[in-house]
DNA sequence: ATCCCGAGGG
DNA sequence: CCCTCTGGAT
């Protein structure tokens, strides 16, 4: 267990170097084309994977390419087109209703700001931070989606369960700097090697400092 | 059976 | 804190 604020610096230390040289090249594994894509593009993440993610997006973003065009989109049309990534009701009215909202308050542009975001039907935290990461380079927060969550709590970087909690303790021993490929090479790293289920603790680079040693 | 780049509501 | 929403992948 790692307590002491110095000694986790030390190690988010150990883990942003090793993330570096491991998942050089992070990058969003959604596809877009604009901030308004990403967002939807993220919202339909949830509890899903970002291959099936770009799968309903081709269709839906070559029918619906802006929040103007989603906004006036039949809600059971939408239903139907993001059936497989999940949640497919909710997700249908958020993203219809986050379109409507761009189109009334912001004349249908995502706004560059986390508290305007959240606001949004759907968007959370995490969607917003991606989004201002991502869409427009802005580290306003750390993405802790289930992959960072997992990962920093293996590595000693957090003991907590709760995301936002999880965020404010990442903040305070990640530099600014780092934040948006911070969260982006976890989840690679969570995806390639520390998955949930059966972690390659035998392939992983950062054994050599993982207080799991090797999960269960 | 268990997990996937969550959010909203109780 | 808990629960619910949901299909797909393993």
């Amino acid at each position: 267990m790692i307590e002491d604020l110095a000694e986790r610096k030390a190690q988010a230390r150990r883990v942003v170097r090793q993330l570096k040289k491991d998942y050089a090249d992070a990058e969003c594994a959604l596809n877009f084309d604009s901030p308004f894509q990403l967002l939807i593009a993220t919202i339909l993440s949830a509890q899903c994977t970002d291959v099936r993610v770009n799968i309903v997006t081709k269709d839906l973003f070559a029918k619906y390419p802006t929040a103007h065009d989603m906004a006036v989109a039949p809600v059971k049309t939408l239903e139907k087109m993001v059936q497989t990534t999940g949640f497919f009701r909710n997700k249908a009215k958020n993203i219809h209703a986050a379109s409507q909202a761009l189109v009334d308050d912001y004349d249908g542009e995502v706004p560059q700001d986390l508290a305007k975001l959240v606001e949004l039907p759907g968007v959370g935290r995490k969607t917003a931070n991606v989004v201002l990461g991502t869409a427009f380079g802005i580290p306003s927060g750390i993405v802790v989606d289930t992959h960072v969550g997992r990962l920093t709590r293996r590595l000693g970087l957090t003991e907590k369960a709760d995301a936002v909690k999880v965020e404010e303790e990442l903040m305070e021993v990640v530099p600014k700097k780092e934040w948006i490929d911070f969260s982006h090479r976890l989840i690679h790293h969570g995806r390639a090697v520390c998955n949930a289920r059966k972690p390659k603790c035998e392939a992983c680079h950062f054994l050599k400092f993982c207080p799991q040693e090797g999960v269960s």
